[in-house]
DNA sequence: CTTGACTCTATAGCATACTTTAGGGTTTAG
DNA sequence: CTAAACCCTAAAGTATGCTATAGAGTCAAG
């Protein structure tokens, strides 16, 4: 199948999936007389593998680490697997917590405006980002 | 002060201070007859504003705004930069939920796998990447 | 035969916040 | 006098995941 008819069957663009093959996450498709690119089937499957494991929040490098092991299953464990996706949890629980803590921090400043029409002279969002003690 | 100094008392890297100059955060210094830039002491309370700010989460951008306001807070409203601050917020919580929302996904696949040490062939995290149905 | 849809490559741009590099003056201590 | 430490500018590089642009060949329908 040309590229036009696998970017409308899996929603991704044209030019992203030229980029995937750039970045090696897709390997290089036969090429039609023309110089077309010719997919097969599988790369349907590749590519679902590859927005799956982005709504779950695996960046392009991950995936590809990921697609490798996939592809050469049998000579992982589940443990390697399960390890993998344990990290990235790590990350994400690490994203989180750090941006509660800016939630907080921001929250504490933000409640002690009154938020009212006067003059913001002596608001105090602007005070206590002002001042110089933590 | 030169400009070693001023990254040696507010803890910013040199380069990075003339990146904010360039960027219009902190304007122009008056500069030394040989070309050195001479800092007057307004531009550490500046920095620990762009510092604190950046610790709330805003972006350089938003500070520039946020400083804008500050330097002529006469003439805004507590509302404004209560405002100002709620938008933030809005999009830490946005940031937030949407890292649960993977966050619960991958450990729903991550929970599946028995991590054991036997291949991955059947491992059920790959599986579900693989697995076209959401 | 022409028009429009499709495809190709190579390169540049975007957003963010710096960091690095290259190449070159200035100052100060010994 | 010289070497280290400090300062300067301009431009390119970093990471991420695309997106856009330019210029050009190919294919199918009317
Ligand atoms: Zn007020
Ligand atoms: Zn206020
Ligand atoms: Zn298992
Ligand atoms: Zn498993």
């Amino acid at each position: 199948m040309k590229i036009g008819e696998l970017s409308s069957t899996t929603g991704i663009d044209i030019q992203t999936l030229r980029y995937y093959e750039s970045q090696n996450l897709i390997s290089k498709p036969k090429r039609l007389s023309n110089g077309y690119r010719d997919y097969s089937d599988d790369t349907i499957s590749t590519l679902q593998f590859i927005k799956k494991a982005k709504l779950v929040g695996f960046t392009l490098n991950e995936i590809k680490e990921l697609l490798e092991i996939q592809v050469t299953k049998d000579k992982h464990t589940c443990h390697e697997v399960k390890e993998f996706t344990q990290v990235k949890l790590d990350e994400i629980n690490h994203k989180i917590s750090e941006l509660k803590k800016i939630k907080s921090a921001l929250s504490k400043i933000h409640q002690t405006c009154c938020g009212g029409f006067e003059s913001a002279e002596n608001c105090s969002i602007l005070s206590a980002l002002e001042n110089s003690d933590d």
